[in-house]
RNA sequence: CGGGGUAUAGCGCAGUCCGGUUAGCGCAUCUGGUUUGGGACCAGAGGGUCGCAGGUUCGAAUCCUGCUACCCCGACCA
């Protein structure tokens, strides 16, 4: 495990924060709460972009794009909604700025007062769904299935990098059916989905599971998320899909003719994942040398590096690398040579361990000689000899291997991290002390709920699909329970 | 918004208590040379409105007042 969880001095949030800059992926922005995302980072964020795309594409959904700007007015529709983000809002008042009478710079413009202030938009449902109003007229105008990549802003009191900032790039799906049944249909695929995109694709295991009627989403019938467990022993929800039911429709009257030629207001999803997700991958896989990105996310497969004395060295030894890049490529990898004269071998291994490349591959004058290339892992920082001869074959079969490794590590640190308590005293041992996922059996009240995250900072993260039935008593109050759900402190 | 801390070169910091030459150090940068199988070394150079605005003083990074930003811990949240 990382030094800097089996160190209680370490200080985890700066470590993560020094990591995050050192692999070059973001750092702190003039602007509160919010990050630059840099080249490297985005690079990463691309990767998740084009896999989330293609599997949304290839379960009929569409991309299209609405306004940043929301008229207060639209926030006010739905009750719960404005409840739960009126807190956090950004508002534009003013059009235009002017210079200041009274000295220098600029100042608000008085005269340019906005009539109706513009909300920058927290979640896209409000807009959205005063757009469906006019698209949305007969049951052959549905399913309509768009999902919006865009940034959203939410004015949070306390944010981190990745996890929590002011502004966030995600993609939110927000689709309407001409049945209960098929939106809840859609909820359920979209979080298969996430968890099968977590799990295979940023080898993060998740839990899919209802989130308990306090922690559902401002407006939705029904919330199903997918929650992942981090290194220090903290949940972190990855992904979100949520059954709106026919609230937001009646808010924003959209109704439709069905086949039976009755007018009916339409179902609705919506469902979201976020740039917090690379907050995700960097807390579930990070070590002390820095990132692990998985082959399948990785934006980079495959580093070579050259080990040389002198021009003809180098030139000796690029023909090799050249060559066996492109061959790599053309085996559907993506490779850097990094022959940059300006930095010492050793430099540059750290480096790419830092930024989490899977593979390393160095070549130097005794490799050039002996028909041979070092090859270097990253999960588990072993170096090997393997002749060029069979080199494709070997590193593409150590790209799955280092992706199902990187699984199962994580999923042996949640299954170990996974406690079944039956006793108050044992839940706040494990709460206080070990930290990790708790499960554990409530009475289904939001007072016990309320009463165990004042007294232990732990929520309710998930009640799992597959909790099973189980007689058992609330591990806080005693009252009979059903099934255990899953307990613990979380970002 | 409450509690604590910080603000000095691109980054990390010392100097502030106890005011006094030209504001230092490490890393990074640049130049030259030697290096290159795990974060190179030597020599030299450049880089500062000391967070902002006032005040005290012959003199302020240092003292006083006000403000702002950031970090950590809470409350809130994806």
């Amino acid at each position: 495990m990382a030094k800097f969880l089996t160190s209680r001095e370490e200080n985890y949030s700066q470590w993560y924060n020094d990591l995050v800059i050192k692999a070059d992926l973001a750092e702190n922005s003039a602007v509160r709460g919010c990050m630059v995302i840099k080249p490297y980072g985005y690079a990463i964020w691309e990767r998740i972009q084009a896999e989330l795309d293609r599997k949304f594409k290839a379960t009929g959904h569409v991309n299209a794009y609405f306004p940043l700007f929301i008229p207060k007015s639209f926030f006010s529709r739905e009750a719960a909604h404005v409840e739960g983000f009126a807190k956090e809002c950004a508002v534009v008042t003013h059009y235009r700025l002017m210079k200041d009478p009274n000295g220098k710079g600029v100042i608000v413009d008085p005269d340019a007062k906005l009539e109706e202030e513009l909300i920058v938009r927290p979640t896209s449902e409000t807009i959205i769904w005063n757009t469906y109003k006019d698209w949305i007229h007969s049951y052959r105008d549905l399913p309509l299935l768009i999902n919006q990549w865009a940034n959203v802003v939410r004015w949070e009191m306390r944010t981190r990098l990745f996890l929590r900032t002011a502004e966030f790039l995600w993609q939110e799906g927000h689709t309407a059916h001409a049945t209960r049944e098929e939106a809840l249909e859609e909820t359920n695929k979209i979080i298969d989905l996430y968890a099968d995109f977590a799990t295979n694709f940023m080898a993060i295991p998740v839990i899919k599971g209802y989130k308990s009627v306090s922690e559902r989403f401002a407006g939705a019938e029904d919330t199903y998320a997918i929650e992942a467990l981090m290194q220090d022993g903290k949940a972190l929800q990855a992904g979100t899909s949520h059954f709106l039911g026919q609230n937001f429709a009646k808010a924003f009257d959209v109704q439709f003719t069905n086949r039976e030629g009755k007018l009916d207001y339409v179902w609705a999803t919506s469902w979201g994942v976020s740039t917090r997700l690379m907050g995700a991958l960097i807390m579930a896989h990070g070590d002390d040398n820095g990132l692990l990105i998985p082959p399948r996310l990785a934006p980079i497969h495959v580093v070579i590096i050259p080990i040389y004395k002198g021009n003809d060295q180098l030139d000796k030894i690029s023909e090799i690398a050249v060559d066996l890049k492109l061959k790599l490529e053309n085996a559907g990898l993506n490779v850097k040579y990094d022959n940059r004269d300006t930095h010492k071998p050793g430099f540059k291994f750290a480096d790419y361990e830092l930024k989490g490349v899977p593979v390393r591959l160095a070549i130097g004058p005794r490799d050039a000689d002996e028909g041979t290339v070092e090859v270097a892992r990253r999960d588990t920082l072993t170096k090997e000899t393997v002749s060029r001869d069979n080199i494709v074959g070997h590193v593409t079969a150590l790209m799955d291997e280092i992706q199902n490794n990187m699984l199962r590590k994580a999923t042996e640190f949640r299954d170990k991290s996974t406690y079944y308590v039956e006793t108050w005293e044992e839940f706040r041992d494990v709460i206080e002390n070990k930290g990790g996922f708790v499960m554990a059996h409530w009475d289904g009240t939001p007072e016990t709920e309320e009463v165990i995250k004042n007294e232990t900072k732990a929520t309710i993260r998930i009640i799992p699909f597959d909790s099973p039935a189980e007689n058992g008593r609330c591990v806080r109050t005693g009252r009979p329970s059903e099934r255990r759900v899953l307990f613990a402190r979380s970002y």
